[in-house]
DNA sequence: TATTATAATTAAACCGATTAAATGAATGAT
DNA sequence: ATCATTCATTTAATCGGTTTAATTATAATA
């Protein structure tokens, strides 16, 4: 290759250097074979060349991409956005790339992405999912093709996998406890989720902190909706129009909280005195809403991180078959300013 | 390969079949030399070997990976998470995946995913610059290297290259100019940045706005800090905590707005009538901060789609150097209920 | 039936690296 | 001087596809 509009190979830099392209990969890998003197003069050539092993080439023969495929719902949900972030830094940290695959949703999607990456484009999966069947289904093939993979966020019930999930029945539970701790009885759930698989642990927990505590739960009182923060807007407007109103709103996730802090606002009533509010996952904005939201705290950080680490233990460990590493995070709750005492 | 864990190549196919590798390839990719028969047998067989062409081996012979390399600063700031949203979305429609690179704001690591992006990783680069000197340097490189890459966000003077930015000058002028009409003289600038480049377009617009309404610019009013929500809380606590205090804020992001917000309520002044307050980005929360952000949009999807398009029509159009594409997109000003006329 | 044209399939080269095995040169022992 | 070692480098096979050129099978024509 003589073209300068070109990338530099291996050859290249073996001939300009005087060797074979076998010294060249040696020399540049380090290994002890190769004479210093050699290795000083091949690294000169490479340099010189700005040379840049092939990836795909390299890829091919070492049967590693060094590359891990991350699937998420929805970057624009800070959730989604933190754990992006903390897998990629964790990631880059011990020399992978992360291949970024958004569902936004959408079942095809995601079927799609976790079909495709058997193609050895990634050596390992991180998946935040979305429709548990659809993930269920593909997951076997990714184990019988053997494609390392971990579940990220959420548990799916019945389903064997290394998984770092974070506990939301327990999560549900902790916000249900501390508003009827407040005396609240009367409380109305803003339910956005993209399909219902996803709200239903933090539902449970919610439901069995009521019967702990021996009330009833209203079934009423739970809305459905989209999982933006426009959503919760909207249905808070609708659970507190209601002649007989929720004294408190529980979110499934900030974002709605955010909406509904803005909901109540214009129907005149003020939080925490009239309204109580918790939401769910404790993203950046929740302690800069006015009032600072108290909220469940998801731990992106901790969560990406863990789950980085376990498939990429799983990529490496030749060990093929070792017991599935299974981690449940114990949500925190965050005590900030948007609940109230009933007096 | 008759192990069951593992994945099937195109001889596995071809063998399955009773066909050779090459018409495997044919049939697969519908050439119309091949029988339809024998197609239809080809895609039997592929279909119960669940066959996925490996990605290294193709990508290897076609010199294409259907990739994009996506390089941004922070994924944290919903600015950069929305373009990366936009751009996942718009290059899945055009059939390529996207590799993600965090930078976080640090110089080496901008350079380093610059460098490594020759290894044919990847087909082109989106590039959000944060440090100009780096980007440029490593440009040269790219372009001798024949890698396609398209600037997004920002403009660097003085590069010749394709790019997609906001026209931040006039942003910053159309921020200013509104709150001078609305009587403001003495404002306060947050300017929370990573290095001095990234601010200097806003600031200048900023300043013609003051010559051009025959006002005197202060620049003791510019406080430089970090660019995330907590830097501007405490930058608005000292501009305002001055003997001689502004009546407006201009934060040179949203994020910093969000935190003078905060900032303004706990010195128990008032939005807008003590103090008015403009932000940058129009990232989703502005609208829902109370209260209501004005600010300047970036139309951050308008820019991914378009640097997506961009990039991609110089990936696929082989004439290697025809005149670059060069899109500045005019940003707007968001009105909304954070500021007032000073009376 | 022989010949030619055309359709369908395959052999073989290639992409650019890595690596096991082979070769060659230098050193040391006898 | 001869042979065994050790050290340094290279040859050649390989990874799993695609694609061009060659080959074989089939159909059309004389």
């Amino acid at each position: 290759m003589n073209d300068l509009k070109s990338k530099a190979t291996i050859y290249d830099v073996a001939k300009l250097a005087g060797f074979s392209a076998a010294t060249v990969s040696l020399a540049l890998s380090g290994s002890p074979k190769i004479k210093e003197s050699t290795k000083e003069k091949i690294r000169n050539a490479a340099g010189k060349l700005k040379y840049q092993p092939n990836f795909l080439a390299r890829g091919l023969v070492k049967q590693e991409t060094k590359t891990i495929c991350l699937i998420i719902p929805d970057n624009l949900n800070p959730v989604f956005a933190e754990i992006t972030q903390g897998v990629e830094h964790f990631a880059y940290g011990r020399g992978y790339s992360i291949i970024l695959c958004i569902t936004n949703e959408d079942a095809q999607r995601e079927k799609f992405y976790l079909e495709i990456m058997r193609n050895n484009r990634a050596d390992g999966l991180l998946v935040f999912p979305t429709f548990f069947p659809v993930v269920q289904e593909e997951a076997l093939r990714l184990r019988a093709s053997n494609v390392p993979f971990v579940i990220v966020g959420r548990r799916i019930e019945g389903m064997d996998s290394d998984y770092v999930a974070i506990n939301l029945e327990s999560g549900g539970y902790k916000a249900a406890d501390f508003l009827i701790k407040l005396g609240h009885k009367k409380i109305g759930i803003i339910y956005g989720v993209a399909n219902p698989d996803l709200g239903k642990s933090r539902l449970e927990g919610f439901k069995r902190a009521f019967l702990e505590n021996g009330l009833h739960f209203r079934t009423d009182f739970v809305k459905g909706c989209g999982y933006r923060i426009h959503d919760g807007y909207k249905v808070a407007k609708e659970l507190l129009s209601n002649k007989d109103r929720p004294t408190a709103l529980f979110a499934i996730n900030d974002l709605l909280a955010i909406g509904a802090l803005k909901a109540v606002k214009e129907l005149g009533l003020k939080v925490p005195d009239d309204i109580s509010i918790v939401g769910f996952d404790d993203i950046e904005f929740a302690s800069y809403s006015d009032p600072p939201l108290t909220t469940v705290s998801l731990k992106e950080k901790e969560m990406g991180k863990t789950a980085v680490e376990m498939l990429i233990d799983r990529i490496e460990n030749t060990s093929a078959d070792s017991k599935r590493g299974a981690i449940l995070i114990e949500p925190e709750l965050i005590v900030r300013d948007s609940c109230a005492e009933i007096i």
